[in-house]
This record gives C-alpha cells, structure tokens and sequence, in this order.
DNA sequence: AACTTGACGGTCA
DNA sequence: ATGACCGCCAAGT
C-alpha cells in the first residue's frame, strides 16, 4: 500500500473515482426513494478513516457534480435536515422527503427510524 | 502559514 | 434526557 502520507489534500473533488467524494456520490445515488440514511452511516460504510464530516463536505460539491444526486435522503444522526440551507430554498429538502412520504417536522423526520436505509445492511458486503 | 468554519457523531457532565 | 466538548479532515479567509 504506499502510503502517500496519510490524507493528501488531493483537491477533493477535482480526481473522480479516485477520491472519497465519488464514492459517497455513488452510494447516495443507491438510496430508494422514500428511505434516508445518515451521514455517519455512509462514513463508516466507506470506512477509511473518514469521518461524517467529510461526507458532509462531499455532498456539499454534489451540486457540481454530473447526474442527479439525492443528496436530500441523507440527514444527520437524528434524522434532522441539517443541509436543507443547502438546496437553494430552505424548504425545498423537506419537501423533496414529503414527496417521498416521508413525514417531516420541524426539520425533523419523524418516521426517521422505520424510513433509515443502512447500507451496511442493504449492501452487506465489504 | 495559522485560525476558523462546517450537510457530523460519540462521549461526558 | 439535554447540553457542552472533543475529535475528524478539508477548504476558505
């Protein structure tokens, strides 16, 4: 393994589908409609060392990226909306997840527990 | 080059 | 159960 020194900054964003931000594009894509997962959930799914931060900063360069990106199932820990400022019109996240049946509540999914799509369990391997 | 901020999350008080 | 704190890592200032 080579090791490069531990994280090199890379510019993120600018080598897909070597960096980390093209594989949570990729897994957020998988995410069904009407279900949502967490930032931390798709952290320790990719593992390396990567913390939800970095998720976070990864879907916030997801506006720029090709092809669409349901970057609004994706809520924090507690199933809040915590990147709805994020879509333009703070309302349009919430909305997205309405759409999808989702019940949302003061910036807060309620139903957040039965709609939470885990990809450790949904995808199992790695 | 250093400090602050941020779409987070786990632990401790 | 609620709130503060600390760790993570990249980017903006």
């Amino acid at each position: 393994m080579k090791k490069t020194k531990q994280y090199r900054t890379r510019t993120a964003g600018k080598i897909p589908g070597d960096d980390f931000f093209s594989r949570v594009y990729d897994l957020v894509r998988l995410i069904p409609p009407g279900r949502v997962t967490s930032y931390g959930a798709i952290a320790a799914y990719l593992g390396s060392g990567r913390s939800a931060r970095m998720v976070g900063w990864a879907l916030n360069a997801s506006h720029s990226q090709p092809g669409f990106i349901p970057a609004h199932r994706v809520v924090n820990r507690k199933g809040m909306l915590t990147g709805k400022h994020h879509f333009g019109n703070s309302t349009t996240m919430q909305q997205l997840l309405q759409n999808e049946g989702l019940i949302v509540e003061d910036d807060l999914v309620i139903n957040f527990r039965e709609r939470f799509w885990d990809p450790m369990k949904e995808l199992d391997n790695f």
